[in-house]
RNA sequence: GGGGGAAUGUCCCGAGCGGCAAAGGGGGCGGAUUGUAAAUCCGCUGGCUAUGCCUUCGUAGGUUCGAGUCCUACUUCCCCCA
């Protein structure tokens, strides 16, 4: 990662201080700009599924601290760009996705900008736009003729993200071909509607960025900015937000608020520091005492990141549940109310009710983790794979309790 | 348009003389150790009403007692020539 240079303005200021800052395109004209007035940013987030990731996270927390600073961000919501799809550093095109598909998921996606910005029409308040609005009526040759004259076709082809496929021999289309085009395009048709002069987003879109920045020199005769911030991955490597279940989705229900803690109380050690600074809005000086925490007491310091993650995503309060159900699960080993729950009816076989309560994907692999000692009953190992749950394994609450491994716990209603 | 190559275990990469539920990785899951961390070691990693049965190697046919492997056609991708 570049240093970051000394900022004057109190958005890159903090921006950089918080780690956040990859590479910008011109720092000294955006600082300046940042002081003197009121910049609109965008980022912009494709629509392939039903919600953003913790992978987005990053993104997000950059909007709101812009917001913050006094500027006015804008989510463009890329209902028109995802019929296309993103083609960057991916090994393969993407499936491409049906209209009623990205249609659905734009609706979905919303949602979770609520939890982090302030919508609405005051000066510095957040505004959600579709790039399918302007995409969707584009005309070909009018659009060629426009827009398409100032692309270069030898200067694409030197594009990291193309010349990643073209010299991998990777299938390559010419709708994918388009995709930074169609980004380009979004960034000055944001600069004609809402004067929008910065695009921000993960160091891998610097590319698309910097043809959006050209494109606006050349028809709008304007400067406008690129601001990049570092791709996530832990400290072993993993990339960020990636867990057994699959992403850790920002919307509620895909992923519960209780295991979106559970994402962030698992930090390793190592990644505390730079996340709190990332992911929260804590005083740097604060992170820096609970960095330099030692040994088994981090794990305070990542009880603070994931209710604070927590709190940012889905409000204090349920912070504040999910961060309880968790002390009363691992620090007593109680049955607490707020872990997943399913219902079944009893009496049933221990194998179906692993797979009801997603411990499992199939019989088979329940019975596999049974013959490893992984599955627990009420916190107490399974041996037999035949058991029948009935009743009386129910406790007190009228619950019973399913443990696979160490952390995860799903209780069983009787229907 | 002509010629050559490729597609493998529904996560990825990848080996595979006609006997194959298919080598080896990565990833994932579980166990030991631990701090709900990392690292390390060990086990598992197609499904089922389970010492057997069913379904898998781009798609559809064919040869064969038997096909991922051989033949034909098709689909998609890559390379070279035009």
């Amino acid at each position: 990662m570049p240093a970051a240079p000394q900022f004057q303005s109190d958005f890159l200021r903090n921006f950089a201080a918080r780690g956040a800052y990859y590479q910008c395109s011109a720092d000294a004209d955006l600082d300046a700009l940042m002081q003197k007035e009121r910049v609109t940013a965008y980022i912009g987030f494709d629509a392939t599924a039903p919600s953003l990731h913790v992978g987005h996270a990053l993104q997000i927390m950059t909007l709101r601290r812009l917001q913050q600073a006094g500027h006015k961000p804008i989510v463009l919501i890329g209902g028109g760009t995802t019929k296309v799809g993103d083609p960057s550093f991916r090994n393969e095109a993407r499936p491409l996705l049906s209209e009623e598909q990205i249609d659905a998921n734009k609706a979905s996606i919303r949602r979770a900008f609520e939890k982090f910005l302030t919508f609405g029409d005051g000066p510095s308040d957040a505004i959600m736009v579709d790039n399918a609005e302007w995409l969707d009526k584009l005309e070909y040759v009018s659009f060629l003729r426009e827009i398409g004259r100032h692309f270069s076709i030898n200067r694409m082809l030197t594009m990291d993200s193309v010349k990643a496929k073209i010299d991998n021999d990777l299938p390559f289309s010419f709708l994918e071909f388009n995709y930074s085009i169609m980004q380009a395009y979004d960034f000055v048709e944001l600069y004609r509607r809402y004067g929008c002069r910065l695009q921000s987003s993960g160091s891998d879109q610097w590319g698309n960025i910097v043809s959006g920045i050209d494109l606006g020199r050349r028809v709008e005769n304007q400067q406008f900015f690129a601001l990049t911030t570092p791709l996530l991955t832990t400290s072993s490597g993993a990339k960020m937000g990636k867990t057994a279940a699959g992403a850790v989705w920002l919307n509620p229900d895909m992923c519960s608020p209780y295991d979106y803690w559970q994402f962030w109380r698992n930090t390793e050690d190592s990644d505390v520091g730079r996340f709190l600074r990332l992911f929260t809005e804590l005083p740097l000086d604060e992170i820096a005492r609970l960095e330099s925490l030692q040994g088994a007491e981090l794990n305070d310091a990542k009880k603070i990141l994931a209710n604070a993650a927590t709190a940012l995503a889905h409000g204090s309060d349920t912070a504040g549940a999910a961060a309880e159900t968790a002390r009363r699960a691992f620090e007593e080993g109680a049955s607490a109310e707020g872990l997943p729950t399913i219902t079944a009816t009893l009496p049933d076989g221990i194998l179906n009710l692993a797979v009801a309560a997603g411990l499992a994907s199939s019989n088979s692999e329940a019975r596999k983790l049974i013959a490893n000692n992984g599955l627990k009953l009420n916190d107490a190992t399974v041996s037999d794979p035949k058991l029948t749950v009935d009743a009386s394994a129910l406790n007190g609450d009228g619950v019973l309790k399913l443990t696979s491994g160490k952390k995860k716990h799903v209780l069983v209603k009787p229907a």
